[in-house]
DNA sequence: TTGTAGGCGTTATCAA
DNA sequence: TTGATAACGCCTACAA
């Protein structure tokens, strides 16, 4: 294993408390809290003692204690809806790295796209004493959140909410609809079919309002019947296209709202052997990791996901400063790939 | 926007305490924690004095001096390699979701394949007071975990390892690989390229171990040119791909031993102008949602990542509860989808 | 600059 | 069955 010279003393876990340290050093156990915290300025001598103290018993702070004691525990909770997407996936991630930075903890608790399990979600992270609370969009209402932001600082991702102690941010879903589908205008497409998301959220309305944007732009009339409802899963992408062939709407493009929706779509379109790009035209929004690795890979709009998920990890970390919160949401952009083309007809 | 430096944030709301309940409730702070515990019996009018005066006042019980006071925080940490992957994603799904059932939190911190950071991450769980910890796969040492298991119960997954405190048990993915390979020779394939995974993990090495079971029963010869290293993600499948064409090696399937790889290699034939699976026949690994919407969809061998995580979770909590925890991996299975066909030469 | 003492919300140990 | 009374490990006035 590794070679210690002096060995110093590797005591793999005896718990080691801030008392044992302030003995070893020689000082008081509020000296040692002080250095551990920068609360005060210590004696040059005392300092080197209570260090070198700490490294040779191996000491770690018991961050529990300090959450009863300080009434912070270091830890940030995370409402998300379900911990195993690709999307919020990437958005946990961002968040993880952030908080890290700054010694915070984030715990993360799935809403599973439920208004009730979301708000025990809430609940048991206030029980756990969370410095602050991280909401990716959900399905609590406006004034709940802004409620409960009363006894929590809170970030909001994807709403716009303004209160003392809540920050919200949202990306610009609506530019990004409206790109993508000017992208299929362009290419010369007419009839664009929409699978939108769950328009119980913010940005599956605005998804769907930059589609309308875009369309109208082009003075281009925007057909219901192209208008398929979708739930942001893959399974409703490929209903959706089901559902628009069986129903012999006549189309050339689809745009979904989401990635995952459009990988359903893909296969839904290569069951009925139409083929993507040749026959019909696709665009998907997020750029999940796997729309890279589709065949033929998609394009997308860029949402990364992961800097949104730092965006409010820092948002929140300069909430708990004291500081205002600010946060830059990262601009749209279309990633142009393998899954339209030039309509030819 | 700089504003009020130092606005440190406090809670404002009114956090109800337990002796907030005894006083109201008429009884002594110790009634109520025995009444929440269950740990003595109390009489039938302090029961029910207590329980409405509880009710009324909202009173929810504080884990972080719960953990400081009993020395348990009510936390299982589980060390995981990425968040955002879509196969560690549905185990932790299955882990918060059986945890949750017990009254526990997950605390999720991220190896990042790297045995600094997994180090790190066991030690931010330590530091935190969990209960137990599951740890998934990961490059730490054998020798490392038993002896972190002296500190804390723990679950190892992907691994075979024995302690008084330390359980683990292994998703049979050797028999997985056959079973995959075997299909491929069935199917009259004689030239299978193997994908193989970061050969630092057991479950990789098996997986090899598995295909070459295969080629050994029917008496094919492996030959190493068909083999190509792997690291299970999407971009190795992709170069293994190029690989095999630069260097003018003959095949006619391939198993990726993940299907991330998997769908890399996919999207590297097709940009050679190879066919799955009329070109080329191609098996995955693990069964995440995305092989069952891929063009075409992918045939894999089912792991129930998800019940992997449920089963370690339940290992954990009998474990924590006092009693012999017990695990029953599912059984590998092949899931026939549409990326192999018999060959046709 | 440093130490003392009290408290954070619960649980656990004793007596009663 | 109950209720004081210590811990638990740390932070923070308040003193010195």
């Amino acid at each position: 294993m590794s070679s210690d010279k002096k060995a110093p003393s590797k005591p793999m876990d005896a718990v080691v408390t801030l008392e044992q340290v302030a003995q070893a050093a020689g000082v008081s156990p509020s000296t040692v809290s002080r250095i551990l915290n920068g609360t005060a300025t210590v004696s040059q001598a005392k300092q080197e003692a209570v260090q070198s103290a700490i490294r040779e018993l191996g000491y770690h702070p018991n961050p529990v204690a300090r959450g009863l004691a300080g009434g912070r525990t270091l830890s940030i909770g995370v409402v998300t809806q379900v911990i195993s997407s690709p999307f919020y996936g990437e958005a946990l991630l961002g968040i993880e790295r952030e908080t890290e930075r700054a010694g915070y903890v984030p715990l993360f608790v799935s809403g599973n796209w439920h208004e009730d399990d979301e708000r025990k979600a809430l609940q048991t992270l206030l029980a756990r004493r969370v410095d602050g609370v991280i909401v990716l969009a959900g399905r609590l209402g406006d004034d709940e959140l802004m409620r409960m932001s009363g006894s929590v600082p809170m970030v909001v991702v994807g709403r716009q909410l303004q209160g003392p102690r809540l920050f919200s941010f949202a990306f610009d879903s609506r530019t990004g609809a409206r790109l993508a589908t000017e992208h299929l205008i362009e290419q010369g497409h007419r009839r664009i079919a929409l699978i939108s998301g769950d328009m119980n959220h913010d940005d599956a309305v605005d998804r769907h309002q930059g589609y309308v944007d875009a369309l109208t732009a082009a003075g281009i009339a925007v057909d219901p019947q192209l208008i398929l409802p979708g739930d942001y899963n893959e399974a409703s992408g490929m209903l959706a296209v089901n559902r628009l062939i069986d129903e012999n709407v006549r189309f050339t493009a689809i745009f979904a709202c989401n990635d995952q929706m459009a990988f359903g779509a893909a296969l839904g379109l290569s069951r009925r052997n139409l083929r993507v790009p040749d026959d019909v035209s696709l665009v998907g929004f997020d750029d999940v990791v796997m729309a890279r690795y589709t065949v033929p890979p998609l394009t997308t709009v860029r949402q990364s996901v992961y800097e949104i998920g730092t965006e409010a990890a820092k948002a929140m970390l300069s909430m708990l400063k004291g500081e205002m919160p600010r946060a830059t949401p990262p601009a749209p952009e279309l990633l142009l790939r393998d899954s339209t083309r030039r309509i030819s007809r």
